[in-house]
DNA sequence: AGCAATAAATAGATCGCGTACAATAATGAC
DNA sequence: GTCATTATTGTACGCGATCTATTTATTGCT
């Protein structure tokens, strides 16, 4: 009961975007462009990809899952928003000091336009959608639907935030989990006495 | 030297274009029809919007203004994160309890998707510039630049979330300044002690 | 082997957003 | 009146995204 088996792989269309996005600039490369280099139609792009912008954030879509996997997987016994932050790090220790997501590093010479930043924003907002069913379950009292999110939403803000530098900072950085640590730790201290 | 007078002004098409979303959805109304109802040609369209989503944001490119000027009208004597606190407490106050966005209300009926929520976050990123940009010249010492960001996208993040949760308590909610201080708050002093 | 069932790949068409460029209309300055 | 300026319109086009139908490749059953 198994149909036509994939062909034309995911990652060769990621790898030929790459390559096109580094020549000529996100903007100006087609998705034509991108399946013919593949050696695919046209139309099997929209097989492995919604929209064109998903090529860039492969990594990010990743990191969604490591999240909600760190998160399910903590005790009961850790407090919350404890249990955010070590989520968070253990998800921003898969990203090794050396290696960078190209759409971070040289989003400069592919000509990065609000709409990636946007698309950007999209996945980070899974993030936050994760962090938030994870706490309105542990969370009590009154306020908590909207202490909720709103932990979600500053903590991944600060995250997004340490990414960003520590992409801008080159190949010679610290990890990054080290950069979540120094931006998350102060929402998550602030909504911890607050 | 002033050329032909502007003849259809932007309100009519923001007032055609609610009818529409509200009577049909987003994704379902072009901006043909937008353009009929108002009575002008297409292509005046983009005279008055760069994109179909700036329809729905007017409201939050008037708040950025509005965050703007009161981070510019800050006293150099109170301290940055309390500048930036009174800022955004200020912007909220723009919002009665009463009235709130058409978008934030009826996304439901509008049948409001992924791309939407995006064109919403880069408006909230743009607040996040006003605010790091504010900060970046405020703070000091080592981390400075990671500080200002982090901030910045954190305390957007909390008062998007503190937005969400005021449009959908109806409108017998309180004013939008307490949901944004509630949600904001722990942010700052977090990191104004950490 | 032959045959259905399933699923991927392709072809072809269409819609609508967004851009570009030229042409026209309405105003004030002279 | 002429001229410069600005808004509006017309026309055309590239490209992303969706849809339907068709072809191709594989598995399992007889």
């Amino acid at each position: 009961m198994a149909g036509r088996p994939r062909a034309s792989s995911q990652g060769m269309l990621e790898e030929a975007a790459s390559e096109l996005f580094l020549e000529q600039g996100y903007a100006k490369t087609t998705i034509e462009q991108i399946t013919q280099r593949a050696g695919v139609s046209r139309n099997t792009f929209f097989n492995y990809f919604g929209q064109k912008s998903e090529l860039l954030w492969v990594e990010l879509d990743a990191s969604l899952k490591a999240l909600t996997d760190a998160l399910g997987a903590a005790s009961d016994a850790t407090p919350p928003l404890e249990a955010v932050e070590q989520a968070l790090l253990a998800t921003a220790a898969a990203f090794p000091a050396g290696r960078a997501p190209l759409v971070l590093t040289q989003h400069e010479t592919m000509g990065i336009d609000d709409e990636l930043r946007a698309a950007g924003l999209a996945r980070a907002l899974q993030h936050a959608d994760a962090i938030e069913l994870f706490l309105s379950c542990r969370l009590t009292g009154q306020d908590a639907a909207l202490r909720s999110r709103a932990v979600a939403l500053a903590v991944v803000g600060a995250a997004a935030a340490a990414v960003g530098r520590w992409a801008a900072d080159g190949p010679a950085r610290e990890p990054l989990a080290d950069y979540v640590a120094r931006a998350a730790h102060p929402v998550l201290t602030g909504f911890a006495i607050g």
